[in-house]
RNA sequence: GGGCCGUUAGCUCAGUCGGUAGAGCAGCGGAUUUUUAAUCCGUUGGCCGUGGGUUCAAGUCCCAUACGGCCCA
């Protein structure tokens, strides 16, 4: 491949370049200007105006598209904010220069000097007095018309797939914004961003499995965390009130168009508030984040009406199962009648799982789904939830919701246990599912309830996903394609 | 983990009943000083994912396998 005939002619031309004392990849280079920059401020200019500029513009970018007229050409430059056509001719750069542009190729990084002027067909055009060449391209890209569109070589070779698919660069700027309007947000509410530790030596917070990792000098095991929340709880405890995190969580499971084993979570903590004032918060939150990003509330997510005005819906587990599956109120408060139904469903459980467990799943198999505005789902039941606060009028069901928008779940977040004691026999809980085959429970963590026990306030937390948000944000039908570079089995047969 | 689909030129794709592998774009050579998928003439380019099998003959049929996509658990 990498001797294909393409490869070799350009290799050849480059020597040659070379021979001549071209210098291939110059770095003496300043631009002043953006493509953006100079179709804004001349958007509405006509000839005249342009004609009385006195002014000079240089632009650096990728060489993207070639028009050839013999003794002139256009040509598309490509920069970071998007792509601006330039006309040149040999009069207006010189028989030299105009030389040295008939050998480059498309895909070359050049620079241009010129001035706007506005074509026959009235498209805004920089006459170019200076051409430079930057960064000489071996490889070729692909076509122009149809593009990159095979899924494997986009996420493999994303540096291509920037180049050639503006929407590509437009997802990952709005990621970015997204996450920098989270970080105001959470900073006019007076949150301290923290980071805390990506390799614990237990894996807690959640009921995953970890990626294990080895720490040769301390000959210890670790794993990469699954989830930040007992570290964050640490910190509330050691007065710090309100925390966050937006980091990178590790999760050994499958991969999927929801699943990346890595992905970004943005996790806060709040003393002296409850699960309840967070929901209040959460919309605050998101549709601040909307408003800045998209400018509305309203959006389409693959061909969902969504609209985040406020307030959103607040049903219970319990009661949106009711609403949505039309079942028999009894199925969800007898063990036998639920496992019964669950398996009817279809749904991989043992007879031996707890009710809340069961309701759990049904919930998840009946209801998820249909979530498509954004809808608070709380009181989850005390068997799924080890690190949430009872309820006081339910002592079976904890201070908790899930935040579904699309169908999917977008955040989790519950009144913290800071019992101690309840905490402890949470545990205990766990590790006899555990003991009984459940992978998936939270590990025993004997240092995080002596935490507890110097005290932590009443707080609430919260996780939010997001690459779910963006993917909700941007339309994007794959958590691939909110990803830089989502994980892909090696191509090549491996060494082990 | 299971099912279905895909893998052919740098890219996007055809390839009929098993009979010497094709197009467009890109590339290369030529013409062209207002085009924008520029145009016109000429032309190069293939481990048909990989490994086995059936057959006189396999891109095509069979088996296995790798990678990717979608669906399911």
């Amino acid at each position: 491949m990498a001797d294909s005939e393409l490869f070799r002619k350009r290799i050849e031309k480059i020597d040659a370049l070379k021979a001549e004392g071209v210098d291939l990849y110059p770095n003496d280079v300043r631009v002043d200007d953006t493509t953006a920059s100079i179709l804004e401020r001349f958007e509405d200019a006509d000839n005249e105006l342009l004609g009385g500029l006195h002014e000079r513009f240089t632009l650096a970018g990728r060489l993207m598209a070639v028009r050839n007229f013999g003794k002139a050409a256009f040509i598309n430059i490509q920069d970071r904010k998007g792509k601006i056509q330039a006309y040149l001719h040999r009069n207006g750069i010189g028989d030299a220069a105009y030389a040295l542009f008939k050998r480059l190729d498309v895909g070359d990084i050049v620079f241009i000097g010129g001035r706007p002027i506005r074509t026959k067909t009235g498209e805004l055009t920089i006459e170019v007095d200076e051409l430079r060449l930057l960064s000489k391209a071996i490889r070729p890209l692909p076509e122009k018309w149809h593009g990159l569109t095979d899924v494997e070589t986009r996420y493999r070779q994303r540096h291509v797939d920037l180049i050639v698919n503006p929407g590509v660069r437009e997802v990952f700027v709005t990621r970015s914004r997204i996450i920098n309007a989270i970080r105001r947000f959470m900073d006019e509410r007076d949150f301290l961003e923290v980071e805390t530790p990506m390799m614990q030596p237990k894996a807690g917070g959640a009921t995953a499995r970890p990626f294990r990792t080895h720490h040769n000098a301390l000959g210890m095991d670790l794993y990469l965390r699954i989830a930040p929340e007992l570290y964050l709880k640490r910190l509330i405890t050691g007065g710090l009130e309100r925390v966050y995190e937006i980091n990178r969580n590790f999760r050994n499971e499958g991969i999927s168009t929801f699943h990346n084993p890595e992905f970004t979570m943005m996790e806060f903590y709040q003393a002296y508030a409850t699960y309840e004032d967070l929901m209040t918060f959460t919309e605050e939150l998101l549709t601040t984040v909307a408003q800045r990003v998209l400018g509305t509330l309203n959006f389409q997510y693959q061909g969902m009406e969504i609209d985040l005005t406020p307030p959103w819906t607040r049903i219970s587990v319990k009661d949106s199962i009711l609403r949505y599956g039309g079942i028999d109120p009894e199925i969800l408060e007898h063990q036998e009648k639920a496992y019964a139904y669950a398996r009817q469903l279809g749904l991989e459980v043992k007879n031996t799982d707890a009710l809340g467990k069961l309701v759990t799943a049904i919930f998840e198999e009946i209801v998820e789904e249909k979530l498509v505005q954004p809808t608070f789902v709380t009181l989850y039941p005390v068997e799924v939830s080890p690190l949430s606060r009872r309820n006081v009028e339910d002592p079976g069901v904890t201070d908790r919701f899930e935040l579904y928008i699309a169908g999917k779940e977008i955040a989790n977040a519950f009144s913290e246990l800071n019992d101690p004691e309840d905490q402890r026999e949470r545990f205990l809980m766990q590790a006899k599912e555990r003991e009984e085959g459940n992978e998936e429970t939270h590990v025993m963590d004997e240092d995080y309830v002596q935490v507890l026990e110097y005290a932590m306030p009443p707080t609430a937390g919260e996780g939010i996903g997001i690459d779910r948000l963006v993917m909700l944000l941007t339309d994007s039908p794959s958590i691939r394609d909110v990803i830089l570079f989502p994980h892909m089995r090696r191509k090549e047969p491996g060494v082990e």
